[in-house]
DNA sequence: CAAGTGTTATTACCAGGTTATAAGTTCTAT
DNA sequence: ATAGAACTTATAACCTGGTAATAACACTTG
Protein backbone atom coordinates (compact mmCIF):
# COMPACT_ATOMS: atom_id res chain seq x y z
CA UNK A 1 0.00 0.00 0.00
CA UNK A 2 1.27 3.48 -0.51
CA UNK A 3 0.35 6.09 1.69
CA UNK A 4 -2.65 7.52 0.89
CA UNK A 5 -0.56 10.68 -0.46
CA UNK A 6 3.14 10.62 -1.26
CA UNK A 7 5.08 13.49 -0.01
CA UNK A 8 5.17 14.45 -3.45
CA UNK A 9 2.03 14.60 -3.92
CA UNK A 10 1.44 16.36 -0.73
CA UNK A 11 2.97 19.29 -1.97
CA UNK A 12 2.26 19.80 -5.14
CA UNK A 13 -1.71 19.70 -3.76
CA UNK A 14 -0.17 22.30 -1.24
CA UNK A 15 1.10 24.43 -3.85
CA UNK A 16 -2.29 24.37 -6.22
CA UNK A 17 -4.52 25.17 -2.98
CA UNK A 18 -2.06 28.24 -2.32
CA UNK A 19 -2.28 28.89 -6.08
CA UNK A 20 -6.07 29.55 -6.24
CA UNK A 21 -6.39 30.66 -3.05
CA UNK A 22 -3.13 32.23 -1.52
CA UNK A 23 -5.01 33.24 1.41
CA UNK A 24 -5.37 30.12 3.60
CA UNK A 25 -3.72 29.66 7.27
CA UNK A 26 -1.58 26.69 7.90
CA UNK A 27 -4.23 25.21 10.02
CA UNK A 28 -6.63 25.16 6.98
CA UNK A 29 -4.19 23.83 4.68
CA UNK A 30 -3.25 21.43 7.09
CA UNK A 31 -6.88 20.36 7.06
CA UNK A 32 -7.89 19.95 3.95
CA UNK A 33 -4.53 17.66 3.21
CA UNK A 34 -5.49 15.76 5.91
CA UNK A 35 -2.10 16.08 7.73
CA UNK A 36 -0.80 18.12 10.67
CA UNK A 37 -0.08 21.25 11.01
CA UNK A 38 4.06 20.80 11.76
CA UNK A 39 3.97 19.04 8.72
CA UNK A 40 2.38 21.62 6.84
CA UNK A 41 5.39 23.96 7.42
CA UNK A 42 7.72 21.81 6.70
CA UNK A 43 6.34 21.39 3.64
CA UNK A 44 6.20 25.11 3.18
CA UNK A 45 9.51 25.46 4.57
CA UNK A 46 10.94 22.76 1.69
CA UNK A 47 9.10 24.67 -0.75
CA UNK A 48 10.08 27.88 0.01
CA UNK A 49 6.25 29.41 0.69
CA UNK A 50 5.97 32.40 3.14
CA UNK A 51 3.73 32.88 5.83
CA UNK A 52 0.22 33.85 4.84
CA UNK A 53 0.91 37.20 6.11
CA UNK A 54 3.90 37.12 3.87
CA UNK A 55 1.70 36.14 1.14
CA UNK A 56 -0.91 39.03 2.14
CA UNK A 57 1.71 41.34 1.93
CA UNK A 58 3.63 40.88 -1.12
CA UNK A 59 0.18 40.74 -3.22
CA UNK A 60 -0.52 43.80 -1.48
CA UNK A 61 2.24 45.51 -2.37
CA UNK A 62 3.28 44.57 -5.77
CA UNK A 63 -0.17 45.25 -7.06
CA UNK A 64 -0.25 48.40 -5.01
CA UNK A 65 3.32 49.49 -6.65
CA UNK A 66 1.72 49.22 -9.98
CA UNK A 67 -0.98 51.50 -9.60
CA UNK A 68 1.44 53.77 -7.73
CA UNK A 69 4.16 53.87 -10.21
CA UNK A 70 1.33 54.36 -12.96
CA UNK A 71 -0.19 57.43 -10.71
CA UNK A 72 2.57 58.84 -9.31
CA UNK A 73 3.39 62.51 -10.42
CA UNK A 74 2.21 65.07 -12.37
CA UNK A 75 3.85 63.25 -15.78
CA UNK A 76 4.70 59.82 -16.01
CA UNK A 77 8.51 59.86 -16.53
CA UNK A 78 11.03 62.69 -15.42
CA UNK A 79 10.93 65.69 -17.59
CA UNK A 80 13.78 66.86 -18.50
CA UNK A 81 13.09 70.14 -21.00
CA UNK A 82 10.31 71.62 -21.70
CA UNK A 83 8.93 74.59 -24.36
CA UNK A 84 5.56 75.16 -23.50
CA UNK A 85 3.28 74.89 -26.58
CA UNK A 86 6.15 73.63 -28.42
CA UNK A 87 8.33 70.73 -27.44
CA UNK A 88 9.25 68.66 -25.03
CA UNK A 89 11.56 65.59 -23.69
CA UNK A 90 11.11 63.27 -20.68
CA UNK A 91 12.98 59.87 -19.81
CA UNK A 92 11.45 57.35 -18.40
CA UNK A 93 13.29 54.43 -16.09
CA UNK A 94 11.91 51.31 -16.52
CA UNK A 95 11.00 49.77 -12.97
CA UNK A 96 10.00 46.18 -12.41
CA UNK A 97 6.30 47.33 -11.55
CA UNK A 98 5.94 48.23 -14.80
CA UNK A 99 6.79 45.19 -16.66
CA UNK A 100 5.09 41.93 -17.28
CA UNK A 101 6.49 39.16 -14.73
CA UNK A 102 7.26 36.90 -17.05
CA UNK A 103 9.23 38.60 -19.89
CA UNK A 104 10.36 41.77 -17.95
CA UNK A 105 8.87 43.28 -21.15
CA UNK A 106 7.26 46.52 -20.32
CA UNK A 107 3.75 46.85 -20.24
CA UNK A 108 2.46 48.89 -23.41
CA UNK A 109 0.24 51.72 -21.07
CA UNK A 110 3.42 52.95 -19.70
CA UNK A 111 4.73 54.80 -22.85
CA UNK A 112 1.30 55.68 -23.57
CA UNK A 113 1.11 57.32 -20.49
CA UNK A 114 4.70 59.09 -20.71
CA UNK A 115 3.63 59.83 -23.99
CA UNK A 116 0.16 61.31 -23.48
CA UNK A 117 1.72 62.71 -20.50
CA UNK A 118 4.31 65.10 -22.04
CA UNK A 119 1.45 66.17 -24.41
CA UNK A 120 -0.90 66.83 -21.61
CA UNK A 121 1.86 68.68 -20.28
CA UNK A 122 3.01 71.00 -23.66
CA UNK A 123 -0.33 73.01 -23.31
CA UNK A 124 0.01 76.25 -20.81
CA UNK A 125 -3.33 75.77 -19.62
CA UNK A 126 -4.87 74.51 -16.08
CA UNK A 127 -7.33 72.19 -17.68
CA UNK A 128 -6.31 69.73 -20.56
CA UNK A 129 -7.74 66.60 -21.87
CA UNK A 130 -6.67 64.24 -24.17
CA UNK A 131 -9.22 63.94 -26.91
CA UNK A 132 -7.92 61.24 -29.10
CA UNK A 133 -4.68 58.82 -29.92
CA UNK A 134 -2.69 57.05 -32.29
CA UNK A 135 -0.33 55.08 -30.93
CA UNK A 136 2.31 51.99 -32.51
CA UNK A 137 4.26 50.09 -30.41
CA UNK A 138 7.80 49.21 -32.82
CA UNK A 139 10.23 47.01 -30.33
CA UNK A 140 9.78 45.79 -26.93
CA UNK A 141 11.39 47.64 -24.29
CA UNK A 142 12.91 45.77 -21.19
CA UNK A 143 13.22 46.28 -17.71
CA UNK A 144 16.02 48.82 -16.79
CA UNK A 145 15.90 50.52 -19.82
CA UNK A 146 15.73 54.25 -19.91
CA UNK A 147 12.81 55.33 -22.68
CA UNK A 148 13.51 58.83 -24.06
CA UNK A 149 10.31 60.68 -25.29
CA UNK A 150 10.16 63.27 -27.71
CA UNK A 151 6.89 65.32 -28.19
CA UNK A 152 6.39 68.51 -30.47
CA UNK A 153 3.35 70.34 -31.43
CA UNK A 154 2.90 69.85 -34.93
CA UNK A 155 -0.29 72.13 -35.20
CA UNK A 156 -2.63 73.79 -32.79
CA UNK A 157 -6.80 74.37 -33.99
CA UNK A 158 -8.55 76.39 -31.92
CA UNK A 159 -7.67 74.62 -28.60
CA UNK A 160 -7.15 71.50 -30.35
CA UNK A 161 -3.21 70.57 -30.11
CA UNK A 162 -1.66 67.98 -32.57
CA UNK A 163 1.41 66.18 -30.72
CA UNK A 164 3.50 63.90 -31.63
CA UNK A 165 5.70 61.58 -29.58
CA UNK A 166 8.86 59.48 -30.67
CA UNK A 167 10.36 57.23 -27.99
CA UNK A 168 13.35 56.05 -28.08
CA UNK A 169 15.87 53.62 -26.36
CA UNK A 170 19.55 53.29 -27.24
CA UNK A 171 18.09 55.71 -30.33
CA UNK A 172 16.02 52.94 -31.76
CA UNK A 173 12.36 54.14 -32.85
CA UNK A 174 10.48 51.83 -30.21
CA UNK A 175 6.81 53.87 -29.63
CA UNK A 176 5.26 56.63 -31.36
CA UNK A 177 1.90 58.14 -30.82
CA UNK A 178 0.34 61.27 -32.11
CA UNK A 179 -2.31 62.66 -29.81
CA UNK A 180 -5.00 65.09 -29.94
CA UNK A 181 -5.02 67.24 -27.15
CA UNK A 182 -8.02 69.99 -25.83
CA UNK A 183 -7.72 72.77 -23.49
CA UNK A 184 -11.27 73.60 -21.95
CA UNK A 185 -9.85 75.77 -19.23
CA UNK A 186 -12.59 78.34 -20.04
CA UNK A 187 -14.55 77.26 -23.02
CA UNK A 188 -18.20 75.63 -21.93
CA UNK A 189 -17.53 72.87 -24.75
CA UNK A 190 -15.87 70.06 -23.28
CA UNK A 191 -14.40 67.05 -25.25
CA UNK A 192 -17.66 67.11 -28.26
CA UNK A 193 -16.49 66.48 -31.59
CA UNK B 1 0.27 78.08 22.93
CA UNK B 2 -1.84 75.31 21.02
CA UNK B 3 0.05 72.15 21.19
CA UNK B 4 2.53 71.48 17.84
CA UNK B 5 -0.09 69.97 16.05
CA UNK B 6 -3.94 69.76 16.89
CA UNK B 7 -5.66 66.65 16.86
CA UNK B 8 -7.33 67.07 13.85
CA UNK B 9 -3.88 68.09 11.71
CA UNK B 10 -2.47 64.86 13.54
CA UNK B 11 -5.53 62.53 12.52
CA UNK B 12 -5.25 64.27 8.42
CA UNK B 13 -1.14 64.05 8.66
CA UNK B 14 -2.39 59.94 9.67
CA UNK B 15 -4.59 59.61 7.27
CA UNK B 16 -2.21 61.15 4.67
CA UNK B 17 0.62 58.93 5.72
CA UNK B 18 -1.40 55.73 5.03
CA UNK B 19 -2.94 56.67 1.56
CA UNK B 20 0.67 56.95 0.46
CA UNK B 21 2.25 53.88 2.46
CA UNK B 22 -0.48 51.11 3.53
CA UNK B 23 1.58 48.86 5.15
CA UNK B 24 2.69 51.17 7.89
CA UNK B 25 2.53 49.61 11.63
CA UNK B 26 1.10 52.08 14.47
CA UNK B 27 4.70 52.06 15.72
CA UNK B 28 6.19 53.64 13.06
CA UNK B 29 3.54 55.90 12.59
CA UNK B 30 3.45 56.53 16.01
CA UNK B 31 7.32 57.58 15.81
CA UNK B 32 6.37 60.20 12.76
CA UNK B 33 3.55 61.59 14.37
CA UNK B 34 5.81 61.90 17.62
CA UNK B 35 2.87 60.41 19.27
CA UNK B 36 2.97 57.37 21.17
CA UNK B 37 1.19 53.95 19.76
CA UNK B 38 -1.89 54.43 22.28
CA UNK B 39 -2.96 57.31 20.43
CA UNK B 40 -2.60 55.93 17.16
CA UNK B 41 -4.83 53.53 18.14
CA UNK B 42 -7.28 55.79 19.26
CA UNK B 43 -7.19 57.94 15.95
CA UNK B 44 -7.34 54.56 14.12
CA UNK B 45 -10.19 53.49 15.78
CA UNK B 46 -12.15 57.03 15.79
CA UNK B 47 -11.08 56.99 11.78
CA UNK B 48 -11.95 53.48 11.18
CA UNK B 49 -8.40 52.68 10.19
CA UNK B 50 -8.91 48.39 10.10
CA UNK B 51 -5.17 47.11 11.51
CA UNK B 52 -2.06 46.78 9.27
CA UNK B 53 -2.99 43.33 8.74
CA UNK B 54 -6.35 43.85 7.31
CA UNK B 55 -5.46 46.37 4.89
CA UNK B 56 -2.72 44.34 3.38
CA UNK B 57 -5.67 41.65 3.34
CA UNK B 58 -7.88 43.42 1.83
CA UNK B 59 -5.83 45.33 -0.43
CA UNK B 60 -4.56 41.86 -1.68
CA UNK B 61 -7.73 40.12 -1.72
CA UNK B 62 -9.25 42.68 -3.42
CA UNK B 63 -7.05 42.76 -6.20
CA UNK B 64 -6.51 38.67 -6.45
CA UNK B 65 -10.52 38.60 -6.40
CA UNK B 66 -11.60 36.44 -9.47
CA UNK B 67 -8.57 36.93 -11.38
CA UNK B 68 -7.54 33.01 -10.57
CA UNK B 69 -8.93 32.61 -14.41
CA UNK B 70 -6.12 34.47 -15.44
CA UNK B 71 -3.23 32.87 -13.40
CA UNK B 72 -1.66 35.61 -12.05
CA UNK B 73 -1.39 38.51 -15.09
CA UNK B 74 -1.94 41.61 -13.60
CA UNK B 75 -4.66 43.96 -15.00
CA UNK B 76 -5.22 47.39 -14.49
CA UNK B 77 -9.09 47.60 -13.15
CA UNK B 78 -10.90 44.47 -11.92
CA UNK B 79 -11.71 41.48 -14.29
CA UNK B 80 -14.93 40.66 -14.03
CA UNK B 81 -15.63 38.51 -16.70
CA UNK B 82 -13.25 36.73 -19.15
CA UNK B 83 -13.80 34.61 -21.91
CA UNK B 84 -10.57 34.04 -23.24
CA UNK B 85 -9.98 34.59 -27.21
CA UNK B 86 -13.51 36.39 -27.34
CA UNK B 87 -14.63 39.01 -24.53
CA UNK B 88 -14.37 40.00 -21.51
CA UNK B 89 -15.15 42.94 -18.88
CA UNK B 90 -13.04 44.57 -16.45
CA UNK B 91 -13.76 47.85 -13.73
CA UNK B 92 -11.98 50.80 -12.72
CA UNK B 93 -12.80 52.40 -9.54
CA UNK B 94 -11.31 56.20 -9.82
CA UNK B 95 -9.22 56.71 -6.81
CA UNK B 96 -8.13 60.20 -5.86
CA UNK B 97 -4.27 59.23 -7.08
CA UNK B 98 -5.83 58.19 -10.68
CA UNK B 99 -7.16 61.94 -11.38
CA UNK B 100 -5.52 65.62 -12.03
CA UNK B 101 -5.52 67.48 -8.66
CA UNK B 102 -7.13 70.55 -10.19
CA UNK B 103 -10.38 69.06 -11.64
CA UNK B 104 -11.05 65.62 -10.37
CA UNK B 105 -11.06 64.24 -14.15
CA UNK B 106 -9.26 60.57 -15.06
CA UNK B 107 -6.47 61.06 -16.39
CA UNK B 108 -6.44 59.55 -20.03
CA UNK B 109 -3.62 56.92 -19.46
CA UNK B 110 -5.54 54.96 -16.62
CA UNK B 111 -8.36 54.25 -19.40
CA UNK B 112 -5.81 53.18 -22.03
CA UNK B 113 -4.43 51.17 -19.58
CA UNK B 114 -7.22 49.54 -18.11
CA UNK B 115 -8.33 48.73 -22.11
CA UNK B 116 -4.50 47.46 -23.23
CA UNK B 117 -4.82 45.24 -20.19
CA UNK B 118 -7.60 43.76 -20.91
CA UNK B 119 -6.55 43.56 -24.86
CA UNK B 120 -4.11 41.28 -23.57
CA UNK B 121 -5.43 39.25 -21.42
CA UNK B 122 -8.09 38.09 -23.66
CA UNK B 123 -5.26 36.46 -25.72
CA UNK B 124 -4.42 32.97 -24.42
CA UNK B 125 -0.78 33.02 -24.66
CA UNK B 126 2.45 33.22 -22.22
CA UNK B 127 3.71 36.32 -24.53
CA UNK B 128 1.51 38.92 -26.01
CA UNK B 129 2.31 42.53 -26.48
CA UNK B 130 0.59 45.16 -28.13
CA UNK B 131 1.46 46.36 -31.59
CA UNK B 132 -0.78 49.29 -32.27
CA UNK B 133 -3.82 51.21 -30.28
CA UNK B 134 -6.56 54.01 -31.84
CA UNK B 135 -8.15 55.33 -29.17
CA UNK B 136 -10.84 58.11 -28.51
CA UNK B 137 -11.58 59.86 -25.21
CA UNK B 138 -15.48 60.68 -25.40
CA UNK B 139 -16.26 62.18 -22.26
CA UNK B 140 -14.54 63.17 -18.91
CA UNK B 141 -14.24 60.67 -16.44
CA UNK B 142 -14.91 61.96 -12.37
CA UNK B 143 -13.21 60.78 -9.14
CA UNK B 144 -15.20 57.80 -8.00
CA UNK B 145 -16.75 57.10 -10.95
CA UNK B 146 -16.85 53.08 -11.69
CA UNK B 147 -15.78 52.80 -15.30
CA UNK B 148 -17.07 49.64 -16.90
CA UNK B 149 -14.56 48.66 -19.98
CA UNK B 150 -15.85 45.88 -22.53
CA UNK B 151 -13.46 44.02 -24.82
CA UNK B 152 -13.74 41.91 -27.86
CA UNK B 153 -11.98 40.04 -30.17
CA UNK B 154 -13.28 41.42 -33.73
CA UNK B 155 -10.68 39.36 -35.66
CA UNK B 156 -7.78 37.20 -35.92
CA UNK B 157 -5.12 37.02 -38.63
CA UNK B 158 -2.91 35.12 -37.64
CA UNK B 159 -1.23 35.75 -34.53
CA UNK B 160 -2.62 39.17 -34.16
CA UNK B 161 -5.65 40.03 -32.46
CA UNK B 162 -8.37 42.89 -33.37
CA UNK B 163 -9.76 44.20 -29.99
CA UNK B 164 -12.52 46.71 -29.65
CA UNK B 165 -12.96 48.06 -26.48
CA UNK B 166 -15.80 50.38 -25.34
CA UNK B 167 -15.81 51.93 -21.75
CA UNK B 168 -18.62 53.13 -20.08
CA UNK B 169 -19.98 55.32 -17.17
CA UNK B 170 -23.46 55.15 -15.86
CA UNK B 171 -24.01 53.39 -19.44
CA UNK B 172 -22.69 56.38 -21.33
CA UNK B 173 -19.63 55.40 -23.90
CA UNK B 174 -16.47 57.72 -22.47
CA UNK B 175 -13.95 55.80 -24.02
CA UNK B 176 -13.40 53.74 -27.42
CA UNK B 177 -10.35 51.40 -28.27
CA UNK B 178 -8.80 49.95 -31.25
CA UNK B 179 -6.24 47.26 -30.02
CA UNK B 180 -3.99 45.23 -31.97
CA UNK B 181 -2.21 42.43 -29.54
CA UNK B 182 0.47 39.77 -31.18
CA UNK B 183 0.86 36.89 -29.53
CA UNK B 184 4.70 36.69 -30.06
CA UNK B 185 4.72 33.18 -27.48
CA UNK B 186 6.73 31.18 -29.78
CA UNK B 187 7.35 32.66 -33.25
CA UNK B 188 10.35 34.06 -34.17
CA UNK B 189 9.32 37.51 -35.45
CA UNK B 190 8.92 40.27 -32.73
CA UNK B 191 6.69 43.64 -33.48
CA UNK B 192 8.36 43.53 -37.25
CA UNK B 193 6.02 44.71 -39.35
C1' DC C 1 -10.13 74.13 42.46
C1' DA C 2 -12.69 70.57 39.99
C1' DA C 3 -14.06 68.70 35.79
C1' DG C 4 -13.56 67.33 31.34
C1' DT C 5 -10.70 66.29 27.44
C1' DG C 6 -6.88 64.34 25.41
C1' DT C 7 -2.91 61.46 25.79
C1' DT C 8 -0.08 57.80 27.54
C1' DA C 9 0.98 53.45 29.95
C1' DT C 10 0.02 48.84 31.47
C1' DT C 11 -1.80 44.46 31.42
C1' DA C 12 -4.06 40.50 29.52
C1' DC C 13 -5.21 38.34 25.46
C1' DC C 14 -5.23 36.79 20.42
C1' DA C 15 -3.86 34.96 15.53
C1' DG C 16 -0.59 33.19 12.87
C1' DG C 17 3.16 32.31 12.65
C1' DT C 18 9.12 30.82 13.68
C1' DT C 19 12.53 27.88 15.75
C1' DA C 20 14.21 24.08 18.21
C1' DT C 21 13.76 19.83 20.32
C1' DA C 22 11.82 15.48 21.17
C1' DA C 23 8.95 11.73 20.35
C1' DG C 24 6.37 8.77 17.54
C1' DT C 25 5.62 6.23 13.02
C1' DT C 26 6.65 4.09 8.72
C1' DC C 27 9.73 2.42 5.13
C1' DT C 28 13.65 0.04 3.80
C1' DA C 29 17.68 -2.71 3.69
C1' DT C 30 20.13 -6.24 5.71
C1' DA D 1 12.53 -9.37 12.33
C1' DT D 2 14.77 -5.56 13.18
C1' DA D 3 17.93 -1.60 13.22
C1' DG D 4 18.41 2.72 11.09
C1' DA D 5 16.87 6.34 8.29
C1' DA D 6 13.30 9.16 6.73
C1' DC D 7 9.13 11.19 7.61
C1' DT D 8 5.53 13.02 10.56
C1' DT D 9 3.67 14.83 14.70
C1' DA D 10 3.77 17.16 19.22
C1' DT D 11 5.34 20.51 22.48
C1' DA D 12 7.15 24.60 24.32
C1' DA D 13 9.21 29.10 24.03
C1' DC D 14 9.17 33.12 21.48
C1' DC D 15 7.81 36.82 17.91
C1' DT D 16 4.89 40.64 15.57
C1' DG D 17 1.15 43.49 15.28
C1' DG D 18 -2.41 43.86 16.84
C1' DT D 19 -7.46 44.24 20.30
C1' DA D 20 -9.70 45.51 24.62
C1' DA D 21 -9.98 47.36 29.08
C1' DT D 22 -8.44 49.99 32.70
C1' DA D 23 -5.84 53.40 35.02
C1' DA D 24 -3.08 57.35 35.39
C1' DC D 25 -1.17 61.56 33.83
C1' DA D 26 -1.29 66.53 31.45
C1' DC D 27 -3.74 70.59 30.27
C1' DT D 28 -7.05 73.65 29.50
C1' DT D 29 -11.19 75.91 30.96
C1' DG D 30 -15.19 77.20 33.65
Amino acid sequence: MEPRQSRQERRSALQDLLRDDPFLTDWQLADELKVSVATIRLDRMALDIPELRERARTIAASTYAEVRALQGEEVVGELIELNLGQNGTSVLRVTDQMVFARNQILRGHFLFAQGNSMAVALVDSDIVLTKSADVRFYQPVYLDDRVVAKATVTSIQGNRYYVSVNSFVHDEVVFRGEFVVVDVSDKGGVLHD
